[in-house]
DNA sequence: GCGACAG
DNA sequence: ATCTTGTCGC
């Protein structure tokens, strides 16, 4: 099934799959392990072809003083595994670790297109991400997965609210443009809870997604007739 | 038992 | 995720 080295003791199974899930779980530090200073930060998604045979992932790295984007790399494998809610790593993280060789250099943080530790199991596909790769990550998902706010984060840029989930905290509601849903914003290696919103709205600009993540998106979906 | 469920 | 134009609201 998957053919990336992280994935080479899987079984193929559900129960296996959600028991590394348990496993790699263990291995997330939520304490800020990057750099004072970022140098540069990237942003990984991804997007199907031909029916959902091919997955594409895009990797885009950018400067993260100038938020200019410095490379941009998109990666395809046969898909190996269908859509499975909490699964979503065995799924893309392939097409993703695939990207990030083509990538070749080393941001100081990462941004992929998902949730963190806001997961069933604490192993979203950005906390998956950081484990296996090593590198200080953060989840940027758009719909919550699990867990609950009491409120809403306030209409102004850049309020938050704590996202829950049996008892305990899992990462934030993030506004990051007024009269927009929300962002669902969750560390997801090497990141401390305390510093996930921070950093999100660092690369902010006019969007609703962070720069990183809205232009992987854009090269991972087929909207900007694409390239690669 | 019944719904909810990242992308 | 993906198929897709116009439209309402800030």
């Amino acid at each position: 099934m998957a053919a990336h080295p992280a994935f080479a003791d899987w079984d193929g199974s559900v129960a296996h799959a959600r028991a590394m899930q348990s496993e790699l779980a263990q291995r997330v530090v939520l304490r800020d392990g990057f750099p004072k200073t970022l140098r540069t930060i990237a942003g990984f998604d991804v997007g199907f072809e031909e029916d959902g045979a091919v997955t594409r992932a895009a990797a885009v790295l950018l400067d993260a003083e100038t938020l200019q984007p410095l490379q941009s790399e998109v990666a395809r494998i046969e898909t190996v595994m269908p859509y499975v809610p909490g699964l979503l790593s065995f799924r893309e993280l392939p097409a993703l670790l695939k990207a990030l060789d083509r990538l070749g250099a080393t941001p100081d943080l990462v941004f992929v297109d998902g949730h963190g530790i806001a997961h069933p199991r604490r192993l979203g596909i950005a906390a998956h991400f950081g484990v296996v790769t090593g590198l200080p990550s953060i989840g940027v998902a758009k719909k919550i997965l699990v867990g609950a706010a009491t409120t809403v984060p306030h209409q102004m840029r850049g309020a938050y609210v704590a996202l829950r989930h049996k008892g305990e905290q899992i990462g934030w509601l993030l506004r990051s443009k007024p009269n927009c849903n929300p962002l669902i914003v969750s560390p997801g290696q090497h990141v401390a809870m305390a510093s996930a919103a921070d950093l999100t709205m660092r690369f902010v600009t006019r969007y609703r997604l962070p720069e990183p993540t809205r232009l992987a998106d854009r090269l991972a979906s087929r909207r900007d007739e694409d390239r690669g």
